[in-house]
DNA sequence: GTCGGTGCAAAAGCTTTGCAAACCG
DNA sequence: CGGTTTGCAAAGCTTTTGCACCGAC
């Protein structure tokens, strides 16, 4: 997880403006370090004693996701749902039958990378895969 | 491209009952061969002379993505697009900068599902993945 | 002081739902 | 015929937009 200090600091090397708003969101994403909601970064700026409205927020990750800090995916619980992308990207699979999220380190599909460059000459920016299936344990009990 | 003769017999042999609805969707899904949205999917029914509104083109596609014949994407060009799962599934490279999208055969896919599988116990189901970046020739245009 | 960001309100999409009528098997 | 599916209309939800005001630098 990074420090939201460190990403502020960034930012600011980065010529862009610090608003109180963009800082409360920035923070609400750090602490989370997880996947949130549009909704659930609202809901947290207010827990914070702050208030934020949707729009604003959809601006902030519109912009933070145009300098690339921020990762933008489905992971097919009704919603998009945004993260913050730490020095090294991991991914999740997400499993169909109990719903259940787990963690997968870039390494795995870093050879995907760079197949898809060698054969094709693109070069994939793969910040965040949400990989869909079905889990062990959910397979193990005969749930296909 | 499969004939929707032996989609439209697999699914009788399954049970499913077959309305002239659904063999419309079906019918222009095949001919198609390709990503379609629910809007573009009624354009080309009424293309053909016929009319279906979007609401019984969105239960359709539920109930064939619940069977496992359709995958569901976000190609990122707004909205959600929906395509037939062919014998061998393949897959998208979509270009962040023109907006190309290249075709990926399903073996480049495979090892990754291995790895999954291998590592995590996992059973992926990729039918469709879309995978953003920069093509080739925006690459060697300079435009990261 | 200037340019850009925010808040509010309203609209625009896309997708889902409820219920009566039509249809498949 | 019985149970499903469809059509229509309406609502729900997320996301975007316009414009006046406020704030960062």
């Amino acid at each position: 997880m990074i420090s939201n200090d460190t990403i502020i600091a960034h930012l600011r090397e980065r010529g862009e403006r610090m608003t109180i708003q963009r800082r409360l969101v920035l923070d609400v994403l750090c602490a989370a370090g997880d996947h949130l909601s549009v909704h659930e970064i609202q809901t947290r700026v207010q827990q914070g004693g702050a208030d934020l409205n949707e729009p604003t927020i959809y601006r902030i990750l519109q912009w933070l996701k145009g300098l690339g800090m921020v990762s933008q995916t489905d992971l097919g619980h009704g919603g998009i749902v945004y993260e913050l992308i730490g020095e090294r990207p991991h991914h999740h699979l997400v499993c169909l039958v109990c719903g259940a999220v787990t963690e997968v380190d870039d390494s795995v599909v870093q050879p995907l990378r760079d197949r898809v460059q060698d054969l094709y000459g693109f070069h994939p920016r793969i910040d965040h895969l949400a990989l869909f299936g079905v889990c062990r344990a959910c397979h193990e009990r005969g749930a296909e």
